[in-house]
DNA sequence: GTCTATAGTCCGATAGAC
DNA sequence: GTCTATCGGACTATAGAC
């Protein structure tokens, strides 16, 4: 009954992405993606500040759940073990949407524009638990440290699981490269387990 | 004897530092820029993909001596001592150009897209020292962890640096993070020195 | 919702160095 | 002749101003 089709961002969103994995998306331009949505230009750069921004919808969310794990961590957890929280909560959203993000990486891996967006979206992720991490107690360098070896193990496990087919639970290889990372520290006490 | 004033890539970097200093860099065309240094848009597109390219050049000699410098560490060093030393050199880089290291942070901080070419760049130089790392006989995902927890090390160091108005040498600066990521991840064994 | 500035591309031309 | 650096001008899409 309202004058226009409702979840105008969404129908952008889907158009997109569908235009994307048709012919590539420098080969699509704002305009071709409005159409499709039946809405115009001017539509498309209100929900997204630019071009790119389409492809990284529902960061906030993404961006909010892991925060919020790390902040409900067990309050004697060490700042490794809050980070570990936040990953198990990234790696849980993304199993959940496994597909998708491998299409998705696809398309960002070939654009180096799209890589420049996604890296400033982590770097984002990672000030932000840093914050969280801030919020407990933990005094600087320790919380950005924190934080951003965090999102190189968020980052690397991630690749690793699209590398592996998805063949393995991704929770499973981020605490995995999560344990590599804390033997590179500790290389004299190699922990052995099975 | 030529036909044109010799080193245009430079004119045009000198002229676009100035001209970002004077008003700002959205504020700066790269029309602007070109006249400042008798050249049309046009040349400016050959030296620099992008506008945003001319505040990023040099990176490549960064690199490789950072690179170098890794590939160089003693043959029993531990990944993570290849990184310090790589770490160590970007340091004495650094130093020696403290002044123009701070202005061009005051420029990129103010400007998410400048931000955006930065964290690529330092992703680019992380995978260099990754493959630098691999070469040494480190496996994965130990080379790229251990590159990228470097890089972290780099960014926070270096910002620590200048908010402390680069008051203390660089190389103590990086070295002293670097401890304080060890001892994050070893809390266990912590190394005590002096 | 229209209009415009700027970024960035493409094709071609020119002039000197080798 | 080939190679390289410059310039001219037209062109499109983005992104923001009005």
């Amino acid at each position: 009954m309202s004058r226009w089709e409702p979840n105008a961002r969404g129908r952008l969103e889907a158009a997109a992405a569908e235009l994307f994995a048709e012919r590539g998306f420098e080969q699509t331009t704002v305009a071709d993606i409005a159409e499709r949505a039946g809405l115009t230009e001017r539509t498309f750069f209100r929900h997204f500040a630019d071009k790119r921004e389409v492809l990284f919808s529902g960061q906030e969310q993404f961006r909010d759940a892991v925060v919020g794990a790390v902040a409900a961590a067990p309050v004697g957890a060490t700042p490794l073990a809050a980070v570990a929280a936040g990953l198990d909560a990234a790696a849980g959203l993304l199993q959940g949407r496994a597909d998708l993000a491998g299409q998705r990486q696809v398309i960002i891996d070939a654009h180096p524009e799209l890589q420049e967006r996604e890296l400033i979206k982590m770097a984002r992720l990672a000030a932000a638990v840093a914050v969280a991490l801030r919020e407990r107690g933990v005094a600087e360098p320790a919380a950005t440290l924190s934080a951003d070896t965090g999102a190189a193990v968020l980052r690397i496990a991630f690749a690793r699981w699209l590398e592996e087919n998805v063949a393995r639970p991704l929770p499973e290889v981020m605490r995995e490269t999560l344990g590599e990372l804390t033997a590179l520290y500790a290389p004299a006490a190699p922990v052995s387990s099975h």
